[in-house]
DNA sequence: CAACGAGTTTTGAACGTTCATATGAACGAT
DNA sequence: ATCGTTCATATGAACGTTCAAAACTCGTTG
């Protein structure tokens, strides 16, 4: 009866009916760990959530679902296991390889110095990354977010709309993930150039208050009509912020582009960069499919390309305050 | 050698001492599989995520992250799985039972007509909810945040901290969640009235701009000195956003409590109600192991309290600037 | 009519764990 | 020396799936 199933071309018709329809008739579903057994295959795959920094990433949430989302269409469910659990650190991967709890990883918030993707590399242990790996970009499969890409999106979506200069506010370049800051500005920079929109820029911390502080101080180089793309929502919000207490209408008086696509964008009606989050899930899972059935090209990474999400924090044209919580009657100067 | 394993009584301490060091050297960890079969349990926890509504609720995320911390405990593993995807309503509940892919579920969002808990019920499936069972809250096992009790913290908190009066913005009681929104609405009238500090109240929806509005209103009828208490921290942030509007001070000029102890509020320096998410993720693990292991209590439901996380939205002495990036310097009026 | 072959079906082994049962060893009592 | 008795270890079956190999059924051919 198993044949029935694997192999429906070398069974009779009539047989196979019959089958089928006892199958159905008692909802038989083949046993996930017998199968698991013959195999040698677990069918999952483990994903470390970070239990410490909480939401400290506005993306690395919405990426669990997106990865919950693309894991049947591989025919692998996940596991998700955190800091400070049973499995610590890199010890703690080896024994659910070694517990065949899952087959392969997908390594999420990658940075310079991460050790797991050099001690998974030398154990054997297949995995994909979300984010490049830093430390040896060629001798892993990972998949990033183009942020060249996106930034210069943002600068042509801004100077469609008009307005006469782009800022940049971004991170500092000495971070844990300079490539990122570096590579988001790099991608501003070029496009605005070229455009002839480049306007003055500043770095700040990935926090609301840096931000807003620093934003106050960009704003003093610019006039309304003049736009700000931001390396992150939590950043463009705090532009927001700093605008609002000027009495800046925001789309209006001063476009602001985020980073990211996230929920923070999509409530305060701003217009953001967002990471192509189910593309990135998809490829990882793809990558490790690969991987783990040998049929894998040679390690390196892919890029993909984000898309601008427009919300009224580039609308010049509404009188916008609907959207924006912010601005005060009579309080514009 | 299995013996050495699970029976240590009954073998002789050289023999365990010799097996536990070839166990050790060859990095022996039984296989999840191989023991999910003889033992015919999966040792996984299904868990529902909402791929639809994303970050909707501002907790759900944190709620899986405090699951798969708390799994470890209870010598079980998450299986999340999406709407959408190969495993479609409750059909697919079904099925991954039928694959021993999972022992059991823990119920998130549950609301008025969830047909859900039914229809498990129904199956014989175990299950734990995160929020009372509404149609047959004695059927089935559950756990939720005691509402009452955090609004009458928040309501005690402003009080010590001397604002006048506590006015609430809640939500409308007609929603799906109204025994949510009546039981968090009844834990601040009653305390309120008992320390007599109750003001007025109003309803919005879950959504930024409309608190915002909403807040407006509400604070027509306020002074400074008085205080909000709030049915959720996005609604607080709105209320923020309206006093800032305003010009008054968040803290010294207006108290503001949310309510979730979401990443919205600390980033926003809110205080707020936080909901006890690591409680209410081992106790559900545990009612769902009892269940399995068949000595579970009867059913029925677990209140658990939340705790109020301070912060500067309600310090009335501090010139309180640093916190809130919203206040513009002279805009008060 | 026996031998062959193609098309189908049945059988049996293996995956790794656990547990009941069987076997073995050691020793004191008959 | 034989028989129990106890404690320790070894054996084997079972869980559900898959797949190779064996067996069976026919119609065809030498």
């Amino acid at each position: 009866m198993s044949n029935a199933l694997n192999k429906p071309h070398l069974v009779r018709p009539a047989t196979l009916e019959r089958v089928r329809a006892q199958i159905d008739r008692l909802g038989y579903l083949p046993s996930q760990a017998a199968q698991g057994m013959r195999s040698q295959r677990a069918g999952a795959i483990g994903i470390e959530i970070n239990a410490v920094h909480r939401g400290a990433s506005d993306v690395a949430q919405p990426f669990l679902t997106d990865l919950t989302v693309a894991a049947p269409r591989h025919d692998v469910h996940l596991v998700p296991f955190a800091h400070g659990s049973r499995f610590p650190a890199v010890d703690g991967y080896r024994d659910m390889v070694r517990r065949r709890l899952v087959d392969a990883f997908v390594l999420a918030d990658t940075h310079t110095g991460d050790p797991r993707p050099e001690w998974l590399l030398g154990a054997g242990i297949p995995f994909a990354a979300f984010g490049r790996i830093y430390d040896h970009p060629e001798l892993g499969w990972w998949a990033d977010v183009d942020g060249a890409a996106g930034t210069a999106q943002a600068v042509e979506h801004l100077h469609d709309r008009g307005y006469r200069t782009a800022a940049y506010l971004g991170w500092p370049l000495h971070k844990d993930d300079s490539e990122v800051a570096d590579t988001r500005r790099e991608g501003w920079l070029v496009r605005a150039r070229e455009l002839g929109t480049a306007g003055p820029e500043l770095t700040c911390e990935q926090d609301l208050a840096d931000a807003t502080l620093a934003a106050r101080t960009l704003l003093d180089q610019l006039d309304p009509g003049d736009a700000v793309v931001c390396a992150s929502d939590l950043i463009a919000l705090g532009v927001m912020y700093a605008a609002a207490a000027r009495g800046w209408r925001i789309g209006p008086d001063l476009g602001v582009v985020g980073f990211d696509g996230s929920l923070t964008a999509a409530r305060h009606g701003l217009t953001s960069v967002s990471q192509p989050l189910p593309d990135i899930a998809d490829t990882l899972l793809g990558l490790l499919t690969d991987q783990l059935a040998g049929t894998a090209d040679d390690p390196g990474g892919r890029l993909l390309t984000p898309t601008l999400t427009p919300g009224p924090s580039t609308d010049r044209t509404t009188e916008a305050t609907a959207y924006t919580p912010l601005p005060a009657p009579g309080n514009r100067r």
